[in-house]
DNA sequence: ACCTGAACACCGTTCAAGT
DNA sequence: ACCTGAACACCGTTCAAGT
């Protein structure tokens, strides 16, 4: 689909070597969210992405066809990253529901994601197959928050709103945050949330 | 201070003639703000606004430094927009709170006003000048906010928490929008930040 | 199979020259 | 004072040539 060059054939120690080993798709995809997090999506640019692997700008052209198709690999990247969340949130599921949903918003906040989340978001404005997939990704996380309010006691029309506010509230404070999200007003908010 | 050129000294009627009339910033301000609104940040090239406007590349030169400062031009455009509704919200005091905040999210997320909300807070997210004027508005509205739930009789901490709250709601979904935004479960919502 | 290096196209920017 | 048109720099993209 998105790459241009070889399927990932062989995906042997992505360690640290001296400078012999070539390139894998994964090295590259790796190098832009490192970017990504770091310094957003301005950052992702050809030269710095060629300058941090240490390599010319064809070598990238044989490992992607162009930008849009590796930002197609940076998101599939990233789904199946949000995947690994939704298997955490799933396996909460004995955990207290107010627990649970401080959980959630911590782990959507938390260091390393937020920026990535940004960029993805950023991206799906401009690009269908990126809002396809944050539209799936939201999906399914909208889901494990509505199930959070149920448990709690709340009826499915109640639980889909405040699921509907929560899940707002997540993105809200994803975009004002200026460095690290902090997660204490989102606690409070939690507080009002689940008072029946 | 971001304007080149001339510092409007002439504003006279700036209504559709024939071809004759020369531009003022306004004029290509007005611009930006369509182009932004019906196609968002990406749309704003230097092309496109020349072709919009009619003229060349270099008549954009002599009316502002570059791009740059064309777009603190739109900052400050979007600043005093952004006072004529602050102006709406002083004048609602006589409304009950609810009825207020209802129409506080509408005016944020009506017609043509949220995309360029978009369009500043992503621009905020590179440049230290946008980010200031979108925080300074940001906290205006903010204070607004909390003195509908402080009418509604909260305690000033409840009432903050609250703000924080519905703020990132508002955030929320502007962000979440693929299309114009529909106001209905934020209304919902606002039921339920408004029990005691 | 994987990478280099040079060439091209596109778009933001400059500037001498026009009215 | 305001605008044109040509030139330049930068960055994404292509491709023949190397190992």
């Amino acid at each position: 689909m998105p790459q241009a060059g070889p399927l990932q054939t062989r995906n042997v120690a992505a360690v640290a070597d001296g400078r012999t080993r070539r390139l894998t798709v994964s090295d590259w995809v790796e190098a832009g969210f490192t970017l990504l997090a770091e310094e957003g999506v301005k950052a992702l640019t050809l030269d710095r992405l060629c300058r941090r692997v240490g390599v010319t700008k064809g070598s990238f052209y044989w490992h992607f066809v162009d930008l849009g198709a590796y930002r197609s690999a940076l998101m599939d990247a990233w789904a199946a990253l949000h995947d690994t969340e939704r298997a955490q949130f799933t396996a909460m599921s004995d955990l207290e529901p107010r627990e649970r949903l401080g959980r959630m918003l911590q782990v959507l906040l938390g260091e390393r994601l937020w920026m990535l989340e940004r960029a993805m978001r950023e991206w799906a404005r401009s690009d269908a197959t990126a809002a396809a997939a944050v539209t799936a990704a939201d999906r399914r996380i909208w889901r494990a928050v509505r199930q959070a309010y149920l448990d709690a006691g709340f009826t499915p029309a109640e639980a889909a709103v405040r699921a509907d506010a929560t899940f707002a509230i997540g993105v809200g404070i994803l975009h004002l945050s200026a460095s690290v999200p902090n997660t204490e007003s989102a606690e409070k908010f939690l507080d009002i949330m689940l008072r029946h």
